[in-house]
Formats: structure tokens, C-alpha cells, sequence
DNA sequence: GCATAATTCAAACAAACGTTTGATTGATAT
DNA sequence: ATATCAATCAAACGTTTGTTTGAATTATGC
């Protein structure tokens, strides 16, 4: 019984054919639709080698899940801190703007908003779990960056509009799918402005600050 | 060999039994996580019967989505048609609270919102059909009255904000989650409303005949 | 080169799945 | 009452599922 985690150079392809091969069913196919068997044949792969590499189908799935959503996290959470060092107080769009553009660079790895939002609505408890701790950083810093940048408004009524960007992004990177190639960049882009600018307005109408005419 | 369809009186709660199960469980688990089995149990009801009625896994959540879904679009849809009749111009708010609305009403059936979340993200191919086609009549009524209610902006850049609406209202409708209860029934039509306000000024803010700060 | 650990492999495991069958019960109408 | 159809039932069908096993193969350290 070796230690299955960790390995460091041999057999390193392996993990990671898997991790592909999981990666577009859990696309296609979602999370309860995917065998092993199928996961094990695409990547061209024993069977036991998805047991053996990630201890049994919800592991491989969240190893899946982190090595997806880590670096568009980081990216995310890299800009905030640079925002806050530069300047003390922040626009709504600059913080909606470093959120949301890494979804449109394609420096990213090419699946990962597909699979962002096939695993956010999984029935599955431990998955939710994990994706809940994977993006708990994220919301809670941003909700926090949004609250301190609009005035008179409390973060709770902050919080519900953020969902609502998070949600309009979630149906808008299911809209992409999975197989958008690098010349739809440019519109990719520009769907990603056009949400930028509707939850800017969306979250600004909250405060008393701004005068609506209706 | 018996006519499962379209039968009046007789065991017709044995058809809603299982519905109401099958519903239930659809929310809990999914689809694919959900079995017969596991529905012919909740209701108290062989196993067979469950093919018996619906044919099969398919057409029985299919008549799930269709129950769910019938009487919200049909109140939408009413909703528009009386506010096409009584006035010419119709302004965003009106049509996103005819959309949106019903959502907090609490003579719907108590958990069609989290049927809905659950089966707008479903991977099967077939049910994602069946949910597009029951929506499809709503979403291109409710683009055009929105597409001819703000001036100067095309109808593809209006049908991406309802989009974000829709996403917001289905991300929304997952928090409320199966077990709301009466009494929550003000916290929701709030939250409803604060959509309502989100997705207006979102979706007017892409008319030139706004003016912005920035 | 040899011992030791890490990795791959074919094969099998029990469990759960959707579906089908054929007999049995219930209601209905003549 | 009897023939007819709808509905329920227990039981089994063949697949597919995730996981495990133990041997075979490969890489690693000395």
C-alpha cells in the first residue's frame, strides 16, 4: 500500500491525463454522469489508476475542482490586493473589473469556466463543500472591497447584489461552453464588459447617493 | 398492455404521489443521483408503478419539469399580455416585476424555484431540452417587450442583460432553497425585489438615453 | 546489480441501477 | 354475474457502478 499523494516526478503524465480526461466529462457529462471507466478510457488508463492517484472518484473530482479554480482565484485576489495598495478608495467597476476579467484571458486554462459552472450546481454535499471553501476567500474579500467602496449601503444588501453578479456569471460562462476557441476571444470579452457595466449599475442603484429618475 | 396517459380518475394520486416525491428528491439529489427506488419508497409505491405512468426515468421527470414550470410561465406571460393591452410604453420595472414577481407569490407551488435551479444546470441532454422548450415562449416574449420598452440599444445586447437576470434569479432561487416556509415569504419578496431594481438599472444602463457619471 | 518502493495491470467484488415480466387485484360497464 | 380493462404487486432481468485485490512491471536509492 504505497502513499498515493505527493508524487513528485514519475508518473506525473498519468495524473494529469486523468485529470483532463475528468475535466471534459465533468463538462459534458457533470459529476454523476461520469464513470471512472470512462474517465480511465479517455485518458488511456487503467482503471485502478484513478483510485490509485486520487483514493476514489470524489477526491479525483476535487482535485479537479482546486486545480481548476485555484489560479483564477489567485489572479482574482492578486489584483484586489494590488487595488487596495495603490489607492484607498476603490470604484465599483475597478472591483467588478478584477473579478471578472480573468474569465475573458486566455492564459487560463481553457475549460475552467465550464467546469465553474457545472460544479457550482452539483446536488453532491461534499462537492459543494469544496467548492464553497475553494471560493470563500474570494467572497468574502470582494463583498468586503464592494461594501467599503459604496457608501450608505449595508454589506448585507451588498452581499445580495454581488450574488447576483456571481449568479449572471455563472449562466454567463455556461453560455461559453466548453468548447469556445481563441478567435471567440474577443467577443468573450466583450460579454464579460457588458457584465462588468450591467452589475456596476446593478450595484450602484443601491445607494442613496445615486439619483434615479424612477 | 394499458394506456398509462392521460388517465381522470382513478389512482390518480398515485401519479401525484410519485410526482411529489420524485420532486422532492429531484431537489435533494439531482437527477442522476436520484433513483426509482428511491421515489417508489418516498411514495409509498411499487417500484413498477413508476414506469407504469410516466414510461420511464425520463418522462417522469419531464412531467416534474412540466408541472413545476406550466403555472409560473402561463402567470408571466398573463402578466405581459395585460400590461401590452392597458399601455403603449411598458418601462423595464414593469416587465422584470411580470418576470420576476410570481417568484415571491406564495399560492405557487412551494418548491418550483429550487426545480427550477436544480434542472436549468442539468447535464442530461434530453431534460435540458425539455426545459428550454418550456421556457422558450417566455424568455423571446419578455426579450421583445423589453427590447421595445428601452430605446437605442439592440436586441442582442437586451437579450444578454435578460440573460444576467435570469442567471441572477436562478442563483436567487438556490439560496432560497427547498425548505422556505411562510414566514419567509417577506424576506423573500424582498430579495426578489432587490433583483428587480438590480436587473433595471443593469439593463438600462446600456441605453444611450442614460447618462453616467463615469 | 540488487533490494526496495512506486506504479500499472487484468480480474473480480458486491451493490445499485432502470427496466421488464407475469400474475393478481380492483373497478367498470354491459 | 361476468367479461374487460386499468392498476398494483413481488420478483427477476441484464448492466453498470465504485472499489478492491494481488500479481506484474517499472523506477529509485545504495
Amino acid at each position: 500500500m504505497p502513499k498515493p499523494e505527493s508524487s513528485k516526478s514519475a508518473s506525473a503524465d498519468t495524473r494529469e491525463r486523468i485529470l483532463d480526461a475528468a475535466e471534459l466529462l465533468l463538462i459534458e457529462k457533470g459529476c454523476g454522469g461520469t464513470s471512472l471507466r470512462a474517465i480511465a478510457s479517455n485518458a488511456n488508463v487503467n482503471l485502478a489508476a484513478t483510485n490509485y492517484h486520487f483514493g476514489g472518484k470524489e477526491g479525483l473530482f476535487a482535485a479537479v475542482i482546486h486545480r481548476c479554480a485555484r489560479p483564477i482565484n489567485e489572479q482574482r485576489l492578486a489584483s484586489l490586493d494590488m487595488l487596495e495598495a495603490q489607492q484607498s478608495h476603490i470604484s465599483t467597476r475597478e472591483i467588478l473589473k478584477a473579478l471578472l476579467d480573468p474569465l475573458a484571458s486566455n492564459n487560463l486554462p481553457e475549460r475552467l469556466p465550464a467546469v465553474m459552472n457545472r460544479v457550482t450546481s452539483e446536488p453532491d454535499e461534499n462537492l459543494r463543500a469544496i467548492v464553497q471553501a475553494e471560493f470563500s476567500e474570494v467572497s468574502s474579500r470582494f463583498i468586503a472591497a464592494l461594501t467599503r467602496g459604496i457608501s450608505q449601503v449595508e454589506e448585507e444588501e451588498i452581499s445580495l447584489g454581488f450574488y447576483f453578479v456571481i449568479g449572471s456569471m455563472l449562466h454567463l460562462v455556461g453560455l461559453f461552453g466548453p468548447l469556445t476557441t481563441v478567435e471567440d476571444d474577443n467577443t468573450r470579452s466583450q460579454k464579460i464588459n457588458a457584465l462588468v457595466n450591467f452589475g456596476v449599475a446593478g450595484l450602484e442603484t443601491e445607494s442613496p447617493t445615486n439619483i434615479h429618475s424612477q
